[in-house]
DNA sequence: ATAAGGCCCTGACCGC
DNA sequence: TGCGGTCAGGGCCTTA
């Protein structure tokens, strides 16, 4: 599951290798992964532009190219992006190859087919409705207080909906809302601004912390799980405190951490830091 | 406006 | 070994 850790790194990993370099045509072979265009109008209208530069918003790629145009990617699930040699065998559930103009190809794969290509003139039919950027300037407890102080919602299911902020997924609000010692089934209008104050620097320790580590790999699939273009696995999972650690002894306190479901998703916490009436924390 | 549930996908994993 | 069932899950869509 890239998040926006392990969607910097990806970004990082592909610059020097895609910035300035020219496409000379790109192949499609699972059409849905292409939102709203088909392969043929997808080939036509990358052939012959130039990748300016890779950037990231929340998880999603930007590859802005030279005629005003940006080409977006979600990973979603499993998507994995890497640059290899043309000539280099094509491994399975590889469903979107796109020729450089220096003989290598930028090579798709994602077992699930959950991941979405865009190609636009206006990045922000995309990512206009995209929350705060968690690491940036435009981010605050403020902010943070503002955008969930007036929802009923569970502020586990809140830190995964990207209009609150941008780029979190279910591994990262889980670790972010226990450092917080936040339970995550709170009522949004139940947090305090002190409550937010912790969860910022939280959101914000966690996310930096994971980019340094090189993100999150889970599991031992090489096919399902995270690997950077350039084949490194992410260290981050070794420093998870619950995630996916369901009935492990609490790392803080001792106490056995709990698995429940949050707006579908698995969601993990130590019933002592994470009280759900929000005091005897012992964290504070 | 908000929230819940289904859907897309396939591989891993578990019990028998 | 084979088989069926369940789980994993981000975002979008439908329904309430």
């Amino acid at each position: 599951m890239p998040e926006l850790p392990e969607v910097e790194n990806t970004v990082r990993d592909l610059r020097p290798h895609l910035v300035g370099r020219r496409i000379e045509g790109a192949q499609v072979f699972w059409s849905r992964l292409l939102h709203d265009l088909s392969p043929e109008v997808f080939d036509a209208a990358l052939r012959g532009r130039q990748i300016i530069n890779t950037e990231r918003r929340g998880k999603f790629l930007i590859f802005p190219l030279d005629d005003g145009s940006s080409l977006l990617l979600h990973l979603r699930m499993t998507g994995k992006l890497w640059v290899e040699d043309r000539q280099t065998p094509v491994d399975k559930h590889t469903h979107v190859l796109i020729d450089l103009d220096n003989g290598r190809q930028l090579r798709y794969q994602d077992v699930r087919k959950f991941g979405r290509f865009y190609l636009v003139q206006d990045r922000d039919v995309v990512l206009g409705k995209l929350g705060p950027e968690p690491l940036s300037d435009e981010f605050s407890p403020i902010d943070l207080l503002g955008m969930i102080q007036h929802r009923t919602t569970a502020i586990k299911a809140l830190l995964l909906d990207q209009q609150v902020v941008a780029g979190i997924g279910n591994v990262y609000a889980d670790e972010a809302l226990f450092r917080a010692g936040i339970h995550p089934l709170r009522p949004g209008v139940t947090l305090t601004l002190t409550d937010c104050n912790r969860l910022y620097a939280s959101v914000r320790q966690i996310l930096a912390e994971a980019i340094r580590e090189g993100g999150s790999t889970l599991g031992q699939s090489t096919l399902t799980n995270f690997r950077r273009p350039n084949g490194v696995q992410g260290r981050f999972q070794q420093r998870h405190q619950v995630y996916r650690l369901t009935g492990k002894p609490c790392p803080v306190c001792g106490a056995t951490v709990q698995k429940i479901k949050v707006a579908q998703r698995s969601t993990h916490f130590c019933p002592a830091c994470q009280p759900i009436d929000g005091f005897n924390n012992p964290l504070n």
